[in-house]
DNA sequence: CACTAAGCGAGACGGTACGTCACGTCTTAGG
DNA sequence: CCTAAGACGTGACGTACCGTCTCGCTTAGTG
């Protein structure tokens, strides 16, 4: 008795399952089911929670069928990963007005707006919550929500400096970093206000880290 | 059709289950059951991660009925926050060197050591991830392990303020703040190692942080 | 890491699961939900067919969780054996009239009316399919619905043995198969009519059978 | 919302699929998939039995489409209806000793030869089984299986009659039907062998079922 | 002989049911 | 009255197939 294996995809960790791949497309996928399980997702997670979501709550909401979402996802962390980067899209995420600080603040206004009108920091919490047991998904946040959106805030960090607004000598990845957690800590734990004048706080408190690195010790 | 309840143990919102009361206690809870659920929560939440963790697990490997732990804490959260507390207690966290950056050192070194040790980065994620979607948690989460513990850190800064080591304007809430939303960034997110380094570069940027407040912008 | 193993129940190949095991029963069953789920498979066989019938629907039905039927038969082959002797119960095929003819069609009778107001023959229809590449329900089927029940007929043609109605060197089992093999025929592959006239014409074939055996080689 | 029906072969309750028909047939229809497919049918289902056998396996180890299967067939049991004729072939099932009951012994030993290396059997059960609740399918059971063949044993007889071996006044029909229940019964369900042996009990029994009908009442 | 319509393999799709796991409630027996 | 044990109704899990569909490719009969 042997087993015919009839599932091939070879299913890559944490696949990038749109048309990233170009234009080699790994063979005829529903664009409609697709868009359909995003959103259904999203909403999902909006009223219930990222952890009492359930693939068949989505599915249905959807209008597909599971094996739909395990052929193509496999897993709930990475349908929500996917989820996320679709709430949260880098693109949405700029500003150059000349001047560093308010290019920060423009960037980090558009990402408070859309942390309010999204479960995008339930589904953020939720990720990081099963990354803590899950070293694949870990190392998919860390270089799908860490190292490469690294360069939305430090865009305009670099543009000061080469202007002399920021001292060219600070340590560009420990601000971000800075901001970075300033904003998720009050997201996720804190459960502040994610306005304005926050992001002006942190901003300048990231800002005055540079010079003074050290100097205290 | 209506329901009768049996269980009538008012079951506060977020309980202080153990000894904590003194000896109110409510009459006859067995010793030997409540630690042994603490101790297998936590071999739980190490060997699976938080998510993973069930009831019955917890209940099969501590040697207890399902309903000793559904008794007197109700639910997993309500559980591990008491398991978390077990684990990161605040009287281990304690220096009083002389000199506040050194206190602040020697307390985040041994909360690191805690973190590198035990599974409660998992358990701490896991509650964070869960109480996005529960308000009592979340409120819990803050009263128990914000608010409640940032004394810890608070007390060695006050006193470097009264010595003159640290600026007597400084925001003590905010440096606070930014001490600890930097250790959960990088334990539960970058990944970096949590290490002495880390802790200081921590709190130079913390002490750096309020003379300059606003100066920068 | 190891494996707890909760469940336990020996689970023998084709269980006694009611009280037949005396009173050491083994471990407080719910009678409620073990009646509930008898009638409801026989309501589902009825109304679908054997095959048609899902362990979903049968719970559905009988207002129990599927787990319940696992728990106690496992499959849909055990559970419906049981189903099937709950439905063609021995007790209710007798007859002793003093005339051994006259006793077997009372019984074929009985049979007969059982077949034709119950799912009975698809159930039989549906165990005999899959004895077929089940060793151990074929073993079951031939152990309880076979020899357990061939003296049924068996004794009858005895008691008429004994009163010199019938030739005493007959092979009563070969007249009981006969017999049997002819209901069963007609029940699930010729479908004529399962009528007292058929039962005549079985009965008077069968004992006409032991005088000639072999004579005619 | 109406539906277009785009598949328009007539499908005939059963149809008789393959050249029977003469050349009459639809066109172009792939003789390598056909035999590949009635083969992989028998080797499934002589590998997990009838029920177990699934369309998508035979698909597969046939190495066509699924839809080939759905198209030219339908449904399993009429696939299956082909298959076993395709194994018990009735031109194989023929004698003609000048002896009515060699040439029925004969033709037995033939067919249980047969059912012994093939899957025939399980076959059959599966196809009786699935009729109880198709009465489609039954009725092409009785057409195909019951009357279509009952000529391969009818015939010997008729000869022998004319022969005078057998009383001319016996009820053919009667004793082809105790000979073929007599084979399914033990085929199916008791389980014992289907040797020569067997044959001639079987066949003796029928034989000598009409001179007494009725007398011994 | 090229065209063109079909049949073909492949497999994605919306579904249903599978058999398992854990939930939180309950009942039972024992200490 | 608490406890360990575990059955119960519930519901989600991830998998297997269902029967339908669409896609390109192959192929065979006709024009």
């Amino acid at each position: 008795m042997f087993k015919i294996k009839t599932r091939v995809r070879p299913k890559d960790p944490v696949p990038t399952p749109s048309k990233s791949t170009g234009k080699g497309q790994s063979k005829r996928r529903s664009v409609r089911a697709h868009k359909a399980i995003l959103m259904a997702a999203a909403d999902v997670a909006s009223e219930r929670g990222f952890q009492a979501a359930t693939i068949e709550q989505i599915a249905a909401r959807a209008g597909t069928g599971k094996q739909t979402i395990y052929r193509w996802w496999g897993t709930k962390p990475r349908l929500y990963l996917e989820v996320y980067e679709h709430l949260v899209r880098a693109e949405r995420l700029h500003a150059d007005t000349g001047r560093a600080v308010r290019d920060l603040t423009e960037i980090l206004a558009s990402l408070f707006e859309i942390y309010r009108t999204t479960p995008a920091a339930a589904i953020l919490a939720g990720l990081i919550a099963q990354s803590q047991s899950d070293d694949v998904l870990a190392a998919a946040l860390r270089e799908r929500l860490i190292e490469g959106r690294s360069a939305i805030l430090a865009t305009p960090i670099r543009r000061g400096q080469a202007r002399g607004e920021i001292d060219a000598c600070a340590d560009v990845g420990a601000m971000v970093d800075m901001i970075v957690s300033g904003v998720w800590y009050r997201l996720l734990v804190r459960g502040g206000d994610l306005d304005r004048h926050y992001a002006v706080r942190l901003i300048s408190a990231a800002a005055g880290l540079a010079p003074e690195d050290g100097a205290q010790m």
